[in-house]
RNA sequence: GUGGCUAUGGUGUAAUGGCAGCACGAGGGACUGUGGCUCCCUCAGAGCGGGUUCGAGUCCCGUUAGCCACCCCA
């Protein structure tokens, strides 16, 4: 009989055409990575509590018009990317990104009259239908915070380090944060129109892309790829002195200065100029190389006017934002460490002892200790074999001999050494294996 | 969204239009109560749909998916 079931499971039927598969842009977090996934997401949680940040956990899904009110609607995320449902009267959307939501909630729960400042992190699936690529995919996971009711450049400078201190918390290396200022919603018009008029005249010199850009997000253009491009606007020599208000022109100097202070490493970079309205005053990208075109792990900025867009009294508030699987991409190739708990195998021979180990299984396990036995009815050579290919520390041998003496074999994997337990001191004895 | 490249056992790969091979892996055995090393045996494959051809993994068209660059962004 069991020689049967044998011979079925190693003779599989031939593969079967997929009836299904997972829509495009999305994909399955096998268990190895998502052991490490949950093991970022820790590790950020403590970061969190110790910097003061609470959890949110708002709805995936939000009415439309709150995404097109605060990313803005001409931007690319509202006109191209929403997975837009209808139902009814209602116009709904699968989240693009949190931040909307969470002032959303912020306003709803009336977080603005409990308390000055509200410190929030959330951990979350955010939906954008974009043509997949490495790094970028339909649905995915964002990891990131807001603070929202202060304007104080201190902020700035904390929710950049926390985000240093999570990647450095997670064993990443080799990042890169780079940052600079929009201004603020006044300057940002002001010099939104200045551009215009700069560049109108030029226009044509400009790529295909920057053409059509100038009319929908005319600071694109500032950091275009292109070469020429790029030339154009490096013969305007902008300044930032040129387009920053007085209080702007010192919030970022008192960021860059807070920065330093805490030993923050950055680069000032000009490029940086983001894509979603919402944004102003400081404004920070966080790449790593080892990533190709989607090289940005993390970003985030100021967004002091969407407080007041969406209906409250105007605060200052900051964010940033992790795309949790590019974390796991880079951690992957540097290869992160994860801690594995100890693995006690089970080895039993015979009708009683099976009977007397699941017993013993249940116990270890209700103890807490991560242990396993073989299913298939296999030769102690053959079980050990397999204890030794999940990588067990230890093994447990309870057969005939040992059923007899009340006794079970507990063998050292790594020295080979092995003695003999009583049977009701076995898991203290595994506890107290496994800990030293 | 635009342009391009790719698709072969579970994984990584090979083969002038002519017998689908190798490695890893998985299962079993050599060793009947002791794993790792070694040796032996076994298992398992052309994304999907058309076309050209005596003959297609190989050429052509379509499709799906992934990847690369752009775009966008986390």
């Amino acid at each position: 009989m069991a020689l049967d079931i044998a011979k079925a499971t190693s003779h599989p039927f031939r593969k079967m055409p997929l009836l299904f598969q997972s829509v495009r842009g999305t994909k399955d977090i096998l268990p190895n990575d998502a052991e490490i996934l949950h093991d970022i997401e820790s590790q950020a949680r403590i970061l969190f509590s110790a910097y003061g940040y609470g959890e949110i956990i708002t709805p995936i899904l939000e009415e439309r018009d709150l995404f097109i009110r605060s990313l803005g609607k001409d931007s690319e995320v509202i006109n191209k990317q929403m997975f837009i449902i209808e139902r009814g009267q209602d116009l709904l959307a699968l989240r693009p990104e949190a931040t909307a939501g969470v002032i959303r909630a912020y306003l709803e729960n009336n977080f603005n009259h409990i308390d000055a400042l509200s410190k929030f992190y959330y951990f979350g699936p955010m939906f954008r239908a974009e043509r997949p690529q490495k790094g970028r995919l339909r649905q995915f996971n964002h990891l990131g915070v807001e603070a929202i009711g202060s304007l104080n450049p201190l902020l700035d400078a904390e929710v950049i380090s926390l985000a240093d201190t999570i990647l450095r918390k997670i064993g990443i290396s080799g990042f890169k944060i780079k940052i600079n200022t929009l201004g603020c919603a006044n300057d940002k018009k002001k010099f939104g129109e200045k551009l215009r008029i700069l560049l109108k005249s030029k226009l044509s010199l400009f790529c295909s892309d920057c053409q059509e850009r100038f009319n929908r997000n005319v600071f694109r253009l500032i950091d275009c790829k292109n070469a020429s491009c790029r030339n154009i606007i490096a013969g305007l020599k902008l300044k930032r002195q040129d387009y920053l208000c007085k209080d702007c022109f010192e919030h970022f100097a008192a960021v860059l200065e807070n920065l330093k202070n805490i030993g923050i490493e950055y680069e000032e970079s000009p490029q940086i100029v983001r894509g979603l309205d919402y944004y102003t005053r400081t404004v920070f990208e966080i790449t790593h190389s080892s990533l190709g075109a989607q090289d940005a792990l993390g970003a985030g900025g100021r967004y002091d006017n969407l407080v007041a867009e969406l209906g409250g009294a105007p605060s200052g508030a900051i964010g940033f934002a992790f795309g949790v699987e590019r974390l796991l991409l880079v951690s992957k190739c540097q290869s992160v460490k994860v801690s594995k708990k100890d693995l006690v195998f089970l080895i039993t021979l015979g009708k009683e002892a099976e009977k007397e180990g699941v017993k013993l299984l249940h116990n270890l396990r209700q103890a807490g200790i991560k242990s396993d036995t073989d299913y298939e009815n296999r030769s102690l050579k053959g079980a050990m074999r397999r204890a030794n290919d999940l990588g067990a520390k230890h093994v447990l041998i309870l057969g005939e001999n040992e059923l007899k003496k009340n006794m079970v074999m507990l063998k050292d994997m790594k020295s080979g050494e092995q003695r003999e337990v009583k049977i009701e001191n076995i898991v203290y004895e595994c506890q107290r294996v496994i800990v030293s």
